[in-house]
DNA sequence: TGGCATGATGCAATCGATCCCAATCCTGCG
DNA sequence: CGCAGGATTGGGATCGATTGCATCATGCCA
């Protein structure tokens, strides 16, 4: 059994010592650097192992003013004090893992409430990161330019704004929104409910797309029709209802999330109306489980993984001073049974 | 419009330089020292605060030998270079961030391969993080037992082993295979297939309470139902194909996941049989859309807002010095659509 | 009026690394 | 034999905070 190196944080100076050298030799050698003899390189980090160190990062980011970790962060509604579910956002945080691993790059996962948005950059004025990527949905705009005008880097996973002074990542909303539309009306859908919160910015450009879609077929829509729901399943079952109630008829659902989308089919079959049969719907953002689910959901994909890449390059590059373009990822229509009669 | 503070990283220098004292004072007035007099002390505070200021945490760290973030690793497996996508685990991760946010502490997520998982110490011996919480499935007791010997502080999800000398939060896996299985034995299936990797202590566990359901209601399960497949739901079609093409019955599923359950719903549609009329099937975990999810699955849920709390409540106790033990969190039967007749 | 307790502040060491600037040793050449 | 110059190495300042101890002014009492 090796030595149980209990309260023993190794550091440089004992290895120092034990190698008969000074501390800036041991620096400089388990750099690699060229300017110590190769022997004594040898020595020092073969010591430096048998002691199992390993130095200290906290002393070595001060020294250098560098810093490696990128803070992600998720604002949540302080109101509904929401906690962090929705598969898709849980997913873009994972592929923000892969993709930072990859760089080399840690992450640090922090929570802001989303009405103290500048609280974010908190993170980095303290320099515990270098860096932000801000996840989500939002309404705070303004708080955002304000930390970009403070030279706060960070980019954004959400929608384009006119007048934004931040970089964002995002799927082509309008285009999403319209190639479902497109899809459902195709099939012949007449009167589409669309559910979302359009308060949402990249709600509100899906929504676009969807009325978009409908002048271009020569439609428009019943405004009636669309619902405003936050990103919240429980919510889409009184809105049905509603509709119901309000006796407005319906041939089709596009809801602006796979959640909703989901709650929605599964509100329907409460109703006695069937999916596809009766009813046609289609979800957004092609969570894993859309494939699965049954009938199988018809929904607009954002390349996740991707995304996740995206967001870091930009902040990445940021930081190496380039300054890139916001990004526009495509989107694609999945076609699954949900839609098909 | 206020200043924009472009490259000036604030310090404790310059507030000290403006307000005429010295960065001990600065020091010991931020930190509402009664040390310093009252009014310098409010001086220094607005100053600080018209400033912008916040303290280089890096570098208080470093003097005070001490810092509060931790660590949440997940393992992954080098060969499939999967990646972090299973919803439980990413509910798991939501729930250590709230639990971590909640108690003021920061997040550092993690990935290493689960084959050198002793490379998880290093983050804990660069001083990157005060302790860990190792998150997801693992073959590798043995790893963790030398790193608890050595003195790592850190806490597991997981199952309980025999011999451990590291704690465990996790779900009560026996119970919850015993709760699963005599529901399905008790609406009168009698050939149940086991859907999961029994390499996995968890999965293994599951499956003793698979079995002990059946000693209990005086039934001898088929071994051939048996089905070792690990968490991928892309492996689920070929298994149940094969089971058909031996043709051995069943008239149950028991998987170790909701996902894998779902996959199998699905696989079973393929093959024309419906669920729940020709086969009864239940999950494990309760993801989110297994409520959702039609036929609405059956399955063991797992507290995972809990399980959140108490790993971060485990680990922080260890840091205190305290050593609590493991714990076992109750898992409850949800019986819904996909496993009544 | 001198002595001393008390309150407020500053100096300088320290945390664990890095790196500029010598200092030292060695070798080769004139 | 002396010295230039390269190869190694060490000393000590530094990153941005904290804190023990010294210092200083003040006020109170004998």
């Amino acid at each position: 059994m090796a030595a149980p190196a209990r309260n023993a944080p190794v550091q440089m100076a004992d290895i120092a010592r034990l190698a008969g050298v000074s501390v800036s030799t041991v620096s400089r050698a388990l750099s690699d650097s060229l300017l110590v003899n190769a022997e004594t390189r040898a020595r020092v980090a073969e010591l430096a192992r048998s002691l199992n160190y390993s130095i200290n990062i906290g002393a070595q980011n001060l020294r250098l003013k560098h810093n490696n970790t990128v803070a992600v962060i998720v604002p949540y509604e302080a109101d509904t004090r929401q906690h962090l579910s929705d598969p898709f956002f849980l997913s873009l945080i994972g592929s923000l893992a892969d993709a930072l691993t990859e760089r080399g790059h840690d992450m640090l996962l922090t929570r802001v409430d989303a009405g103290r948005l500048d609280q974010a950059a908190q993170v980095f004025h303290t320099g515990r990161a270098m860096g932000i990527v801000l996840v989500g949905q939002w309404h705070h705009h303004d708080q955002l330019n304000q930390m970009a005008v403070r030279g706060v880097p960070f980019v954004v996973w959400g929608a384009q704004l006119p007048q934004q002074l931040y970089a964002t990542v995002g799927g082509d909303n309008l285009a999403g929104g319209r190639l479902a539309t497109a899809h459902l009306l195709a099939q012949g859908a007449r009167r589409i409910v669309f559910l979302g919160d359009p308060e949402l910015p990249e709600a509100a450009l899906r929504l676009q797309g969807y009325l978009q879609a409908h002048a271009e077929a020569g439609l428009k829509p019943d405004p009636r029709l669309q619902r405003p729901v936050p990103f919240v399943p429980e919510r889409v079952v009184p809105e049905l209802d509603a509709l119901q109630r309000q006796q407005i008829g319906f041939d089709a659902v596009f809801a602006v999330s796979d959640l909703l989308a989901m709650a929605a089919i599964s509100a329907l079959r409460q109703q006695g109306r069937g999916v596809p049969e009766d009813v046609l719907v289609a979800g957004y953002d092609d969570i894993t489980l859309a494939e699965h689910f049954i009938p199988a959901l018809t929904t607009v994909s954002q390349p996740i993984s991707e995304a996740g890449r995206m967001l870091v390059e930009l902040l990445l590059a940021q930081l190496a001073g380039e300054r890139l373009a916001s990004r526009l990822l495509t989107t694609a229509l999945v076609v699954r049974k949900s839609s098909q009669r």
